[in-house]
DNA sequence: CGGTATGATTTCTG
DNA sequence: CAGAAATCATACCG
């Protein structure tokens, strides 16, 4: 590829020169004159030659005389005649080469993490996490999803920052060399076509650092997942209120300790864990109860007392007792028993 | 430090 | 897919 070489390294001299052969003395000269020729395109060569050793205002003299000399016009059919028998060769190298699967799946992942692609959910927490439930996805922990997300916008922004400055940077240079070729077109055959797979060769060689780009992202982003996901897996016992409540209400339905999902709901709301973190807790304490109720039987009766205690205080009406919530729940999943009568939670509520 | 409690994950089942 | 059961991994406490 000598042209891409001449391109990417405009100076106009260098440029000449290679577009001049040493065939040119015998084969273009027509017999007799061919000395004189020679002369003469020898001047023309050496101007063009020294053409970087003048000031701007000199060059560009120099080549508005060059460009109204007499022979110009016919060094640049000589020039087209050679380029169309040399040619030839690139013609045909128009292969719409696919794109590239690498770059596609970084652009996959950074769409996906939510970093490249549209704006993702508003600032609405509740909503998020709504979404989140609802769909079903992976676990949600709210709690430390705000760093994360906030971690995550911090990747994006310096990521569309550099993006910009990216293609800003390929854009810049992009014209620059069209504006180089066209000008250049006027002293040097350039067709459109060639100046079209010209700028198709600087976006190749651009997309090397979109791709870079893109793959430090990905590293970034999936360093903070990880980080992330040992941070989730990291054991927060919750606090002494939320299990007091977990298993306040536990107790109070000890013979169908399944929340439904609206309680779950309202549980993990009171909790401050999500919702998922509740079906576990429960999953956990069935599982846990039933192992050896004997010594659960002691916690029960605990709480059964306190669940007793909260009776009577409700009726009256005292709303500092920091039990006091149990009624709540009655309407939506009723069936409460106490916890003497242990039973198989297998098929009956008992009614 | 060792043992237990406990939240999370995995595996299995209906 | 929800739940049971087993298991993992860490927190917590004496």
């Amino acid at each position: 590829m000598d042209d891409q070489q001449r391109l990417t390294h405009p100076s106009q001299a260098q440029v000449m020169s290679n577009v001049m052969p040493q065939a040119y003395d015998g084969s273009y000269g027509q017999g007799d004159h061919s000395d004189q020729r020679k002369q003469e395109i020898g001047d023309v060569l050496q101007q063009i030659m020294t053409i970087t050793d003048q000031s701007l205002d000199e060059a560009q003299a120099r080549k508005h005389t060059l460009n109204c000399h007499r022979m110009k016009p016919a060094l640049f059919n000589v020039l087209c005649e050679i380029k169309e028998k040399t040619v030839l060769s690139i013609r045909n190298t128009q292969e719409e080469e696919p794109p590239d699967p690498q770059l596609m799946r970084l652009d996959n992942m950074l769409i996906a993490e939510g970093v490249a692609g549209p704006e993702k959910g508003g600032g609405s927490t509740a909503a998020a996490s709504a979404t989140a439930a609802a769909s079903g996805g992976q676990p949600d922990s709210a709690i430390e999803h705000s760093d994360y997300r906030a971690k995550l916008a911090q990747i994006r922004q310096i990521y569309h920052t550099e993006l910009e400055k990216y293609e800003q940077a390929c854009n810049e240079f992009t014209t620059h060399v069209v504006n180089l070729l066209r000008e250049q077109s006027r002293t040097r055959p350039i067709q459109p076509k060639e100046i079209e797979r010209m700028v198709g060769i600087i976006r190749k060689k651009f997309s090397a650092i979109e791709m870079q780009l893109k793959q430090s992202t990905c590293e970034a982003v999936m360093i903070l997942r990880s980080r992330f996901l040992d941070a989730r897996r990291k054991r927060r016992n919750f606090t002494k209120n939320a299990t007091e409540i977990l298993t306040e209400y536990f107790y109070s339905h000890l013979s169908n300790p399944y929340p439904s999902e609206e309680v779950k709901e309202e549980l993990a709301r009171k909790c401050g864990i999500s919702v998922s973190q509740v079906s576990n807790w429960f999953g956990n304490k069935r599982i846990r109860y039933k192992k050896n109720i004997g010594k659960a039987q002691e916690e029960a009766n605990l709480y059964a007392a306190k669940a007793a205690s909260a009776a009577s205080s409700q009726m009256v009406t005292d709303p500092s007792s920091p039990t006091g919530q149990g009624g709540m729940y009655m309407n939506l999943n009723g069936g409460d028993s106490y916890p003497g009568g242990e039973n198989s939670w297998g098929l009956e509520d008992s009614e």
